[in-house]
RNA sequence: GGGUACAUAGCUCAGUGGUAGAGCGCCGCCCUUACAAGGCGGAUGUCGGCGGUUCGAACCCGUCUGUACCCACCA
């Protein structure tokens, strides 16, 4: 369909037939995002009287580009805001992105390496100048892609990590952290990355179980001496020691005693510490302080020589024949030069064990003794958790808080230099006296002879963790912080609950004087493929969302991702679902269509309930329940229910039954007609509200054609007027199960849908008579005079139908169903009665149970008396 | 080694004590004038195994098996 795509409608109900008979997404989804944005609906305002409501974006890494987990936590973040929004909150959506130091830092080195450079040729400044360029150039994508599918973010408060502002809320916060002595300088082991050529935190290190070799080295000689095992065997040139067990007897001998290490012409002490597990192997182990962080801390213990022998490439260094080789080299060289000299005990054998890589870029990580900059936790992470502990912060789902609790409970200092160009500088100098100076944001770095700064910038979680208060502006007092700090909610991903947000509450409730950065954190899963799988550009199962959207639609995306967005759980994502939600919006598109070609309306008040069938009533009824079940979905960030019950309830209810209920009404005209186009447009505008946060696009096309409205973004949130029927729902109820019966009856019978068969159809005390037209033309029944045939299976008490089936019916057919749904009743009627005779169930039992298995007993008897009565009318 | 989840229809998942549900898929009949991206009807499960508590267990307790993820300085 290319037509019809002209702006909406300028008023109610105006030229319905204008809308295709297929929903194309592509035609109104670019220009209403570009309408939304123009007229402002997403920006916020600091100085509103409004309550506030903030979301900030969990920062894509400008490297990055949009993929599934981005729309799916966007889709959450941007139907919270939208509701807010539509609540009447000064919402805000806080856009921005992170500078990503290691991976950006790679991602422009290997473009150098393309053109045969590398940072080094270019030096500092021209390197970091030209990340900028790179970023200015290839920084856009995910701006674009959010505004592909929706996200009502405020543009104009866009910020960057790198930002001269958020620079000097890092600048600010160090200082700070500095003087208040949480911020030191050590020298440490640290896991560093041979390839990025930078330390890295615990928490950037990936373990995985790796295959290894363990060899068995001899130390010493005779009498003296004893057997370690190693996988990583070059070390060996670093040992200062070996350890044994204090209460190991096998070795007690040896303590204190000097022993020959192999390959050198050193001799190393053994020492007795506690750490070593005698069961271990041999009990005894090698000490190498400068490259493994047991070892570092044993060394420390027995005032052990802390001897490198790498270098920052994992190049061995120690002087020698293995001098000048990568580390996997050395290993075996080592293990090649033991062998010869009859040291290996035990040939060398498989072993699995944890083995760290980086998560950037997956080398395995070298523990390295370095100088660098640390965050002492210990104070700030105390405070971290207390704020959930007693209830000031809410983590949901609340399980994910004990995995909360056990990194805030447990956390080792914090390393916070990176040896990169990219990423805010280390604001510290070094003078010609050794002295050291951290420069505040409002002081001048000192100059003069031998002053040099701080060669490491900041781990880029240094800036992350500002971002909730950096990007309103802090360290100004502006009115953006005092607005929307803290923020109402953060929605994010488990994965990075101590990347990111456990950072955020530390350096928030430091920075802010003891108030979190948040309300609420939720916590989603991440998306997977339709088999549970792991989505990865390895495995060949990753999508591109854009294919997606292009295909059916950045609603269909949306909806589909919020259908399976259970809190904190994964999410399974397959085209086929994707195809279903497109379907969906289909659907809408069309009752829409259909409603609009009928006159439904919105103009004027909604007719008195006196006035109203019981079909307007049921479904008038139905509508506010489902505003009050959507609202408490929300509200707890039950996406999946919230969609599933929307769903169900446009879907089954108001398309299926109210719409095809409302064909007879509107073809009967008059006033009774007058009134369902009212509820009809009543129920629409509601529904189309109540999804508009979900799928934004379709339902403000359809939503402004049919009110004349200029916008769903900014319309008022549907509230439960409190109008409940319980009679017109079980009248409908009935209804809607006796037209099913009829139609399985049909069904059983070969009769076509469309085929009009001749009936009566005896509503008897039922009470809904005043439904029988609608029920006929549902049924397609032609009036018929004393012909019978059959009568089909009634659900309701009282109601007769008589299809004359002109001797067409299958009696075989209809003895076999009926003798089933005999037996069916039998078993119920035998299960009820037992249950009703149990004393102790009568007892204990709540009155609500009982009488419900009263009432189906009942039901079975009169089941059995009527099928019966069926099988006693069937000729043989 | 510690921790947290999870095992329910072919697939992916809801369902926290009272007759087993949804979406997709599957079978059958239909282009019934909003929609075939649709309509109507249908089939499908000893709710991982074994015990226990209870009038009653998918649900609570114990245990076993299997899976996933997180944490941890196991040479």
């Amino acid at each position: 369909m290319t037509e019809n795509t002209q702006p909406p409608a300028n008023g109610p109900h105006s030229a319905p037939a204008d809308l295709p008979t297929q929903y194309t997404p592509a035609d109104v989804e670019g220009k209403l995002y570009e309408r939304w944005v123009e007229r402002g609906y997403f920006e916020a305002d600091e100085k509103s009287e409004k309550d506030p409501y903030a979301i900030v974006i969990p920062p894509p890494n400008v490297t990055g580009s949009l993929h599934l987990g981005h729309a799916f936590e966007h889709t959450l973040i941007d139907a919270l805001t939208r509701r807010k929004r539509m609540q009447g909150y000064e919402t805000l959506w806080q856009p921005g992105m992170d500078h990503a130091g290691i991976a950006t830092q790679n991602r422009v080195e290997r473009e150098l390496a393309k053109e045969g450079t590398s940072r080094h040729d270019l030096g500092r400044e021209a390197f970091v100048e030209r990340v900028w360029r790179w970023k200015a150039e290839s920084g856009g994508t995910i701006s674009g892609q959010m505004r592909r599918l929706g996200d009502g973010v405020a543009w104009s408060r866009e910020r960057f990590t790198m930002d001269e502002g958020l620079s000097r809320a890092v600048n600010t916060i160090f200082k700070r952290l500095h003087d208040d002595g949480l911020i030191y300088r050590a020298e440490r082991i640290i896991n560093w990355c041979p390839r990025c050529l930078t330390a890295i935190s615990d928490i950037e290190v990936e373990y995985q179980d790796d295959d290894g070799e363990l060899v068995s080295i001899r130390y010493g000689d005779g009498e003296d001496s004893l057997v370690v095992a190693t996988t990583r065997a070059e070390t060996m040139l670093g040992d200062t020691a070996v350890a044994v067990h204090p209460d190991d007897e096998r070795y007690r001998h040896l303590v204190g005693r000097r022993i020959d290490l192999p390959l050198t012409d050193r001799s190393i002490p053994v020492v007795a510490d506690a750490h070593v597990d005698p069961e271990f192997g041999t009990g005894a182990v090698k000490v190498t302080p400068a490259h493994d962080p047991n070892d570092f801390e044993i060394g420390r213990r027995h005032g052990l020589p802390q001897l490198t022998v790498m270098d920052e490439h994992a190049v061995i260094t120690a002087p020698g024949p293995f001098q000048g080789l990568d580390r996997l080299e050395a290993r075996s060289a080592v293990v090649g030069a033991l062998r010869e000299e009859g040291r290996i005990v035990a040939e060398k054998r498989p072993y699995q064990h944890s083995v760290g890589h980086c998560s950037r870029c997956h080398t395995t990580v070298e523990p390295r003794l370095s100088m660098q900059w640390w965050v002492r936790v210990a104070p700030l992470a105390k405070a971290a958790g207390d704020a959930v502990r007693d209830g000031r912060v809410a983590i949901h789902p609340k399980e994910m808080s004990s995995r909360y609790f056990e990194w805030v409970d447990n956390l080792h200092d914090w390393c916070i230099s990176r040896q990169l160009w990219w990423g805010h500088r280390i604001p510290v100098w070094y003078g010609p006296d050794g002295e050291v100076r951290c420069v505040g944001p409002d002081e001048e770095p000192p100059t003069g002879p031998g002053w040099t700064q701080d060669t490491d910038v900041l781990d880029t979680w240094f800036s992350s963790a500002l971002w909730p208060f950096s990007t309103l502006g802090w360290p100004e007092r502006t009115d953006s912080v005092a607005k929307f700090y803290p923020n109402s909610v953060l929605v994010t991903g488990y994965d990075i609950l101590f990347f990111w947000v456990a950072r955020m509450m530390m350096f928030g409730l430091y920075a802010m004087d003891g108030v979190p950065p948040f309300h609420t954190i939720a916590l989603h899963g991440m998306v997977r493929d339709q088999f549970g799988k792991k989505m990865s550009k390895s495995f060949g199962n990753a999508v591109d969302p854009l294919d997606w959207m292009d295909a059916y639609g950045s609603d269909a995306v949306r909806f589909t991702l919020a259908r399976g967005a259970n809190p904190g759980v994964d999410v399974p994502i397959g085209e086929d679902w994707v195809q279903a939600s497109r379907n969906f919006a289909n659907k809408i598109w069309n009752a829409t269509r259909f409603a609009l070609l009928n006159g439904a309306t919105v103009e004027g008040p909604l007719p008195a309930a006196e006035e109203m069938s019981a079909t307007d009533r049921w479904v008038l009824s139905r509508l506010n329940s489902v505003v009050a079940e959507a609202d408490a979905y929300y509200d707890d960030y039950q996406f999946a229910k919230l969609s599933d019950a929307l769903f169900h309830f446009a879907w089954d209810e108001v398309f299926d039954w109210y719409v095809e209920l409302s064909k007879t009404t509107f073809a009967a005209g008059g006033r009774p007609a007058e009134v369902s186009r009212r509820v009809l447009g009543e129920v629409l505008d509601v529904t189309l509200r109540l999804l508009h946060p979900l799928i934004p696009f379709v339902t403000e096309e359809l939503w402004t054609t049919l009110t004349g409205g200029d916008s769903v973004v900014v319309a008022d949130w549907p509230k439960d007027s409190g109008f409940r029927d319980a009679a017109a729902e079980r009248e409908l109820d009935a209804v809607r199960q006796l037209v099913t019966e009829v139609r399985r009856f049909r069904a059983d019978q070969g009769l076509q849908p469309g085929q009009r068969v001749p009936a009566t159809l005896d509503l008897g005390e039922t009470g809904l008579a005043a439904h029988e037209p609608a029920m006929r033309a549902l049924l397609r029944l032609e009036p018929a005079g004393e012909a019978f045939s059959a009568t089909a299976t009634l659900p309701v008490a009282g109601a007769v139908v008589a299809l004359d089936l002109s001797g067409a019916i299958d009696f075989a057919a209809e003895r076999k169903r009926l003798t089933k749904d005999l037996a069916a009743a039998e078993k119920e009627l035998a299960q009820t009665t037992a249950k009703l005779g149990n004393e102790a169930f009568l007892a204990k039992a709540p009155d609500h149970v009982v009488a419900k298995i009263r009432t189906r007993r009942e039901a079975a008897e009169a089941d059995i008396a009527r099928i019966t009565e069926q099988l006693a009318k069937l000729p043989a």
